[in-house]
DNA sequence: TATAACATGTAATATTATAACATAAGGTGA
DNA sequence: TCACCTTATGTTATAATATTACATGTTATA
């Protein structure tokens, strides 16, 4: 059970500051060393993303964007947003939609949400031992596999003592 | 590793009339026992779904039961559909925007899917194993998982010898 | 500085999904 | 059986998400 320390962290009171301010310096770090542009939409879109742990629809950002003085046809923002997610700076997930900014850049994962069905924040874990189980899976049947993800629906531990814990 | 034969199977030249059969007859069974309303059009969404290993979407749904006689407005696909996702007769595949019939219908499991991404099959895994190390990550944050999904995408047995292998 | 490759702006449209309300069908107790 | 309630279906309209296509601008480099 390796590094499910920050899914715990974003489900809680933090310095988020710093997930932001860490992300952030890796994501230019890595522009510069590979040759990557992150372009001022790109480098704000991430920003956006990182403001807090909730997933953004693209819509939502192409919002922000407009706010900002950039274009605000949908295209500025899926291309921003798929240029993240090509590039491992973010994710997608799928069950809500949305985008979500990576919490761990630094090293290649599978990315494993758990998602709040009431607040709908989102918690990025990484897991080894998941991705091993399910490659294995996937060996059995002769499957390569290229990109798995792994989405959970359920309660973070606020919702879980809150009256919100009901039916949505 | 139990019961991935079956995502073996849907990869393979196999005799799907069973597949087919043993899902339906086990969907009347159940829709008997438990007074589930399997009417007409939800029946044929099944069958529909079940025609192939492919995942389908809401709007080719909807053409089929078209042209069988149903309603062609979205509402009627969505709804049956909604009904056999939620009785645990099909799934989402949320990386297609799509549906697929459940493949293990009489065990209550969390669906694994290998989607393949030059001919579109779609196999169902069960895989307890996998299912146990993405609970044990979430207890580490506290999250009480309600529901999960696993979606891993990649290359057929088929598709991997032959040439169609290329980025898509 | 010409050029090629990449990025952005913009308009239009495709695809996926839902809301809202009317009608019909099935189930249940008097 | 009827009255009633609940559930399902039909229908219209529209919301939300995503892409295509093409014009314009920017950057890297020969």
């Amino acid at each position: 059970m390796q590094e499910t320390k920050s899914a715990q962290l974003a489900f809680r009171q933090h310095d988020h500051a710093c997930c932001q301010g860490d992300v952030l310096q890796y994501a230019d770090e890595r522009a510069r060393k590979f040759g990557l542009r992150l372009t001022p939409v790109r480098r704000r879109v991430l920003e956006i993303l990182l403001e807090n742990h909730c997933a953004m629809g693209a819509y939502d950002v192409l919002e922000r964007l407009g706010q900002d003085g950039f274009g605000n046809q949908p295209p500025i923002a899926y291309r921003a947003l798929d240029f993240l997610v090509e590039n491992g700076l973010a994710h997608r997930v799928r069950r809500l939609n949305a985008y979500a900014a990576c919490m761990h850049p630094e090293t290649d994962h599978a990315p494993i949400f758990m998602i709040c069905r009431t607040c709908d924040a989102v918690a990025e874990a990484v897991a080894q031992d998941v991705e091993h189980a399910i490659a294995a899976a996937a060996a059995v049947a002769d499957f390569a596999v290229e990109r798995m993800n792994v989405e959970v629906l359920g309660l973070c531990p606020a919702c879980q003592t809150s009256s919100q814990a009901v039916d949505k």
